[in-house]
DNA sequence: TCGTTCCTGTGAACGGTTCGCAGGTAGCCG
DNA sequence: CGGCTACCTGCGAACCGTTCACAGGAACGA
């Protein structure tokens, strides 16, 4: 359950540059780690691990599940990539750029909005003037209760 | 990972009244039930299912884990229990009560800062006037990077 | 006090993740 | 271009938190 505090977000343009940066950092790249990093590029949403050792499928050649997580935990202290949870399940993973979605998660719906992280500087800011706290909404979501569900429980209780 | 969504917060004085109110649901009141409604009124802090089974570590009997969670699963449909997550590890249970804390956890010492909901009432307004969104930081923290630690990032880069 | 139904305790199973180990290979060096 | 060596892989078993199935037990209404 430890995570190994991940490194500072760094944006590769594709497999290769990433492999580089492997490299300039002394690790190796493997068959392996390129088909973890092959697969986060081809997909543009966060996916959990199995799917990555799947090869999405099919799509790519399917890896060991251990070696999936193995490498995952690598490449996020690279910084190349981050995780994120998004409600209760599995941890899902994705390649990490410098502002990454933010999510808000409707508990009684399941719904994910997700959201482009200038929608919620506002807020940021607001919790940095009234505790000093730098707030990233990219790795467990906001929860709670989305328009749509609000409206039909207040809907609810006025008619049940 | 299917968790039954909970009934609304339920607040009750002591284990009486929420014995009481487990009966006029329908449910018995077990001595199972009735000793993690006393481990959760003798702790005043989330805790797991764990230490509710250890009996708070041995304060109280221990009882059986599969039937904690039973129970407070059952309880927390009923309204009386909620359970978060702060950061990775376990669930946490508490009893329900109207307007539960909210957490700040800082992702780089691990800090947890308690707030109470009032605090966070403006944000809480900003997210309901910008989204519709209803938002609720009882169940995730709100995860960043606290003053402390960020003034030692920004220390640590001004002179490496 | 009895009967029914719900609840318990136990153990096994589960999903997600980590670990230990023997063998394989990336990348440096000659 | 071939060899060395540390790093990495693939496999299996283990782990943690949680859920399930089932046979026996007890709460509560009658």
């Amino acid at each position: 359950m430890t995570v190994a505090h991940p490194g500072p977000a760094v944006a590769a343009r594709d497999v290769e540059s990433a492999a580089a940066l492997m490299r300039e950092r002394g690790l190796r790249v493997s068959a392996a780690r390129r088909l973890v990093l092959e697969v986060l590029f081809a997909t543009r949403e966060p996916v959990r691990a199995e799917r990555i050792a799947s090869g999405l499928e099919g799509r790519f050649p399917r890896s060991d599940l251990g070696s999936v997580y193995r490498n995952l935990e690598t490449l996020e202290q690279v910084g190349l990539v981050r995780h994120l949870h998004l409600g209760h399940g599995p941890g899902l993973y994705a390649l990490a750029d410098g502002r990454p979605s933010e999510y808000l998660l409707c508990e009684s719906c399941d719904a994910v909005r997700v959201v482009v992280p200038a929608q919620l500087d506002r807020v940021r800011r607001l919790l940095h003037e009234r505790f000093g706290f730098e707030a990233r909404f990219s790795h467990f979501p906001i929860v709670g209760t989305c328009a749509d569900c609000a409206r039909r429980a207040s809907a609810e209780q006025a008619d049940p």
